[in-house]
DNA sequence: TCTAAATTTATAATGAATATAATTTCGAAG
DNA sequence: CTTCGAAATTATATTCATTATAAATTTAGA
């Protein structure tokens, strides 16, 4: 995976303007930590994380922003947890892997994928959704089953 | 698709006896319905279907009941809407598609999946998941676009 | 048939998300 | 820089699918 380079708070204003995104201090800031932290974070992860700097910011707010960013098409949801609305500002095509110990979702590149018996049906979305454990976990769940074999 | 026979109640008996799952009135008919009807219903939907010939079915039978197939692995969770739990019987690996008009989900045949980057990763789930029109709806927007160029 | 355990029911509780209405902030015009 | 209407934000109430609880009923085996 290569290295990306971490947004500036002027580079996601210019990001938001370019996309008919009135700016303000928090629709900068929840961006921001979307595309810089990349954890696919739930609202209330992100109103935890971002209320220590800013305290006057509230839940609803950050509910409201990450649905205006989905209507404008610059965040997509990620349902791998049913009743966890994650949210994640990288677009392009790639699955999602929850680990099942720990919670984190991790990015999973999709090779390829072959579809049929599409004739007909307009696709406007595509989701691939993994349940597992993550190297960590897995490792940790290796080292139990042996220890008590 | 091939046609498929339906199942009658005794099959479903047999097949919950099979896998361990004391036997009820409720969990038959439940069952009965996802795998005759195979339209991926939520909980509500299988409620007001079934109370129309079992009156004394409760809501929360059919949350309990959904939630304890799942356990024992005999239906699979269809999350491809947020906040919308739909069921489905077969196990077999498939994806979906909502329909965002009409709200039907249909099945998709996967041809080809192919991950990378996946080296100590445990998969247990995978779920493919679409969104858009389904062939009906997509024609009707498709005339209606015309009539209005 | 009898009995203990499992299932079902009615009801209350939960919790993420949305709606509402008052307040504050933004940003374009002057 | 100031002004001012529109948009964004806040606190709060509300919604709604789902889960928890405890009592009543049903199941399945002895
Ligand atoms: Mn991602
Ligand atoms: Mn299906
Ligand atoms: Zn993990
Ligand atoms: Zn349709």
């Amino acid at each position: 995976m290569e290295k990306r380079k971490r947004w500036s708070l002027e580079d996601v204003h210019q990001y938001l303007s370019e996309h008919d995104i009135r700016i303000s201090l928090y629709r900068l800031k929840i961006f921001e930590y979307l595309i810089n932290e990349r954890t696919h974070p739930t609202a209330e992860e992100i109103y935890n994380k971002l209320k220590k700097e800013i305290p006057s910011l509230s839940p609803a707010t950050v509910y409201n922003t990450l649905r205006f960013f989905l209507e404008k098409k610059i965040v997509q949801l990620v349902n791998v947890e049913k009743n966890e609305a994650r949210y994640d500002a990288t677009l392009s095509w790639h699955g999602h892997l929850k680990c099942l110990s720990c919670g984190r979702v991790f990015d999973i590149h999709i090779e390829n994928l072959k579809l049929s018996g599409l004739e007909g049906f307009q696709v406007y979305e595509k989701h691939l959704d993994l349940r597992g454990l993550c190297p960590g976990c897995a490792k940790i769940k290796n080292i139990k089953e042996v220890e008590y074999d």
